[in-house]
DNA sequence: AAGTTTAATAGAAAAAATCAATAATTACTA
DNA sequence: TAGTAATTATTGATTTTTTCTATTAAACTT
């Protein structure tokens, strides 16, 4: 007994006609009519009295037609589970994301989720973590992507993966003769860092443990708002900086040269998606989760061996 | 989406395991796998976390996996429907028939019930008419099978068929010149007939209208219960008797050049299944019913053209 | 009684389900 | 943390099932 079996004979039943049935099936008639016998052998009934026209069910063919309806119901009660589904993974979903994490993680999945959910129209701005907790709470976006914890009561934080920070030193840096380095190695005075409002720049600053440079005075300042920057003027000029781990990626193997890795436990930020404690948009913003999760390796979703700097 | 497939995924749902529930569903793993993957295409979701051990089902998958159970339930439904109807096709039923019409039809359709309905024991009875209208309302049997119209008010008669009367003369007859006769070319002297008691006796004598023979004066009585005997007594003696044309099956050539059909509308009996009026068994009685007439020719079946004989 | 409509049947082709063998993951354990 | 065991996914061959086209058989209509 199959679903099709019975939506034929449901069909048979409904048009009293085999061609008429078969047609509004999208099959040929004798493909309905098999079908319908190999019901019939399988119940070892006769559904149907061909022997006059129109078709009639038989009595057992009435009573097990009105139950195939009825299971049809529920049939289509499991595809009604699907499309009300979808119908909440459609719509704007508008999320915040800070400029040290938005170029490593959102490209990568972008693509994937649009063509995932084709119904979601993301809307993605890139802000400080400021900026993000006001809109959060004045309900301007739906969810922000930022690195917590927070301490805001009024938001819930879902925790999404810890990213490791590593040193991004030149050649002439003192550091580049270790394999693995420890705060304690930083020398404040060479370290390239991010300008006010960051809050990497504030993780960075508590690895450093905010010391004073050990000698002399820095020559000059630079002030960016960008990691890429930050490495680009270690390439280009001297001294040193931390990255994030997923800024990593895309490096040549010069470059890979220049990283040094904190012995354990490894500083590290946790980055989460934060929502608005009676959030709505449960599944858009599980769905956003999903796809970042899915491009993860899979060491960066547990704490462990870490110590999650504070913001 | 087919009724298999949701019977696998309820069983990885029973069972948290692709091995186990395989093995309850008699078959192999890959196969219940392959199934259970197609299923999440179709439906175009994921229904199990299978990223760890024991595999659980996804949000969806719960929704889902609940509604097909209720299907599983609905299709369960369908086979009751049969189980039910087999119930009512079992246990004893008492038949009472007589004997002009039982070795015509039983023989024919025993073989067929028995196969069709091994549940039911047929317990069949030879008697007159008069005695089967007393039993069926003592409630001794459950139906007769008799030459109707009865005029009993507290039985149901169920017409199956309707049996045209022949002539069935030896060479010396009158009769046997002509192609088709008339009620009038029958001579009363030289008809055998059946003895007292028999409701075709009756039938026949209707059919002769109770003439007087012209001439002459019988020279012997032979009373007889048996329409094999008349139809003996034809062929191995002389004269002519009325044989019901079920009775003509199985003749010889030289019987059927024997046999003389009367002129349109033909005399003819009507046989029913009688039932007390509110009777049980109706699904044997119906059976039995749609047997004898699966058996029949059509042209049994119909009252048209025959002058139906009272008793 | 001839022509039309309708369902059944036969045979071939396409699609699907299943299995055995094996690979890839994940969990467990020393 | 490496190695083993258990579990699910994948592959390719085989069998089963479904579907189609063409045709036959039966019932209905005129």
């Amino acid at each position: 007994m199959t679903i099709t079996q019975l939506e034929y004979i449901v069909a048979v039943d409904t048009y009293r006609s085999f061609v008429a049935a078969a047609e509004k099936c999208f099959v040929t008639q004798p493909t309905l009519s098999m079908q319908v016998q190999k019901l019939e052998d399988t119940l070892g009934v006769k559904l149907f009295d061909r022997s006059k026209q129109p078709v009639t069910p038989t009595e057992i063919g009435i009573e097990i037609i009105t139950q195939a309806r009825i299971l049809l119901g529920e049939s289509e009660k499991i595809k009604e589970i699907i499309t009300d589904r979808q119908k909440e993974l459609s719509g704007e979903l508008k999320v915040g994301i800070i400029p040290t994490v938005a170029p490593y993680i959102l490209p990568k999945i972008l693509h994937g989720f649009i063509e995932k959910y084709p119904q979601v129209k993301l809307i993605v701005s890139e802000q400080t973590t400021e900026t993000i907790i006001q809109q959060l709470k004045l309900g301007m976006i739906d969810c922000g992507i930022l690195s917590t914890p927070l301490n805001e009561s009024s938001l819930t934080e879902l925790p999404v993966f810890y990213e490791n920070f590593v040193a991004y030193v030149s050649k002439n840096s003192k550091l580049s003769k270790k394999k693995t380095i420890t705060p304690e190695d930083i020398d404040m005075e060479e370290i390239w860092i991010l300008n006010e409002g960051h809050c990497m720049r504030e993780q960075v600053l508590n690895i450093c443990q905010r010391r004073k440079s050990t000698q002399g005075f820095k020559h000059f300042e630079y002030n960016t708002g960008s990691v890429e920057t930050l490495k680009r003027m270690v390439d280009q000029n001297n001294g040193a900086t931390i990255l994030p781990e997923l800024a990593l990626a895309g490096l040549n193997d010069k470059q890979l040269d220049k990283v040094r890795y904190f012995k354990s436990p490894e500083p590290a930020r946790e980055v989460s998606i934060v929502i608005q404690r009676n959030f709505l948009k449960r599944r858009m913003i599980e769905a956003l989760k999903n796809e970042m999760l899915e491009f993860l390796p899979k060491r960066m979703k547990s704490k462990k061996k870490r110590e999650v700097m504070d913001i």
